[in-house]
DNA sequence: CTACTTGCAAAGATTTTGCACCTCA
DNA sequence: TGAGGTGCAAAATCTTTGCAAGTAG
């Protein structure tokens, strides 16, 4: 078996993702990470957003065509994505149900379960009342 | 405002995504559609997929770092989707709860819900069994 | 007619990888 | 010391876009 080392790289994307509210791109926590080690490359920040993910540490959030964003697995809690500006809010709800077992395929092993709301944000939906159209877009 | 026309292109693809049940990426409805229309662009096929999602005849679901597949929309149902081959299967799951008002940003006006089931597909867990470790694509 | 569409090809954006050099355990 | 990890830069993917030419209404 593999062992997973304790790097300074990996402290320090972990700590980046824990202190962050805004479900952040890997861009983003590589901008943030490089304060602390201005040498980490982006492709050491994905590989190590790719370990959290698989350890369950960190979840993503994919928008199409939009960078991955990645949320540090705090509380059981859940998405509201904006279709204008790509904003994402956490949402708490609690013990979403399974659905029963012969609805899902054959033998298959649920490890995650992700509810996601999509729709318009308050201030998206101001700004398409006014300005009758175009998109405001907050990337991360 | 602007009108939507009905052109060959727009019909092709549509009916390619709505006989098909493997929840297809856009390179594949290009393929299944050039059957019909040799022609067609991928870049038509992605600006037809744009326009069928936006018009809510279409959902997407995003995997990370996976091309984004298309789901036409049916009854209401959601996803269940193997980490190991991607494979995409329908679950049937009516009357998701929406979230209490309180729990959700102020003012953020849903417009859809998205409930996925993330996990190993039986066939990937007799594969992991089987030979210890590796992967089977499945690609659509 | 003419505003909307398409094909094409090039540009963009995101993510993965090979490789030689480090470094944690 | 050696199995992992890192940086760098190039490559691979996926998706969007500008433009000239076509076409539905």
């Amino acid at each position: 078996m593999t062992m997973l080392r304790n790097t300074r790289q990996r402290q320090a994307v972990l700590e980046a993702l824990r202190d962050t509210r805004t479900h952040p791109d890997a861009a983003w926590l590589h901008q943030a990470v490089r304060r602390q080690l201005p040498s980490i490359s982006l492709g050491t920040v994905y590989r190590t957003l790719d370990a959290l993910v698989r350890d369950g540490v960190a979840v993503t959030i994919e928008s199409a065509g939009q960078a991955t964003r990645y949320d540090f697995r705090h509380d059981e809690h859940h998405h509201a994505v904006c279709r204008h500006c790509g904003a994402i809010f956490d949402v708490a709800v609690r013990d979403v149900p399974r659905p029963k077992p012969e609805a899902l395929p054959g033998g298959f092993q649920v490890a995650d379960v992700r509810l996601e709301f999509h729709g318009i944000c308050a201030a998206c939906q101001l700004s398409e009342a006014n300005r009758h159209g175009e998109a405001s877009t907050t990337t991360p």
